[in-house]
DNA sequence: TCAGATAAAATCGCGC
DNA sequence: GCGCGATTTTATCTGA
């Protein structure tokens, strides 16, 4: 055994591991940032780009919101939401 | 040629890149949720892992002189330093 | 004086007046909760009432974010805004 | 009768009142800000400030509890308790 | 260098 | 009581 106890062997493991992940996410992070200094290079501009995935993310939730209001409203009224069998 | 022009073949490919990095970035991040989850299911308290993990992220000396600094302004309003007992 | 020094003096005057704003803030989400709780009282589903609040909100961003694709693209062709004049 | 029907009519009072609360709690928040600008203009580093603020907030004894359990987690994975020197 | 915007993290409250 | 989603707060980043 390497360690004083199990105990404390799983929450260095624990540790590792978030820190191991959390470095992979920031380099995937430096790696968007490369993207965008690329596209920053061939003449794009960054803040288009940038609002470009924003909407592109955002529009399928839009969508979203608006069919959770609809079934909001359906729940309200002792409807069962739309696609729904029931039994 | 698949696109209209260049540039816009680009631009794509830009786009595309930047969304497949943000969505590892997101499977990262849910994995360390998952890993807090599992420190949790073995009794340790995520609020302090969580500041375990900030702590050893942090510079010791920068965090040191943080808290030199913040013991001079509770200092300077007559509060009592840290980890003091009131009796 | 009534303090050790002026500097001390001000720390202590700026981290009350802190706590005084934030005081005021809570009591104000306090508010926010009463008036939610007085809707559910009268029949209304809370979670509709906030995705409506949200909605209209929102709504006034959506369209500053369009307006704001378009400045950007012609800015980025290099047309001056809409609505500005040359001298 | 100026609405439709009691019930619009207090739905539209509730979402008013809601979005009034909101408003001025935004006000606020805008205020803070102010105080913190002050302060660094004054030459007080706003992040102590922030964390001196979150301390005052805390209850004692929780932050002392806290503690104690980050030094035992600390000091199970053979890491020095802080505020140590390296020499 | 600083204010404002953006994005990330942490906390909180609800529903299951 | 616990996970999950929403909110709020904090920190980083970009442009002026």
């Amino acid at each position: 055994m390497t360690s004083t106890s199990n105990s404390a062997g799983h929450l260095r493991s624990i540790v590792e591991r978030i820190e191991k992940l959390e470095q992979d996410r920031a380099q995937l992070h430096y790696d968007v940032g490369q993207v965008y200094a690329e596209a920053k290079a061939t003449g794009f501009d960054p803040k288009i780009i940038r609002l470009l995935v924003r909407i592109r993310k955002q529009d399928p939730s839009a969508r979203q919101e608006e069919q959770a209001i609809l079934d909001l409203y359906m729940a309200s009224i002792g409807m069962a939401p739309e696609g729904e069998e029931v039994a």
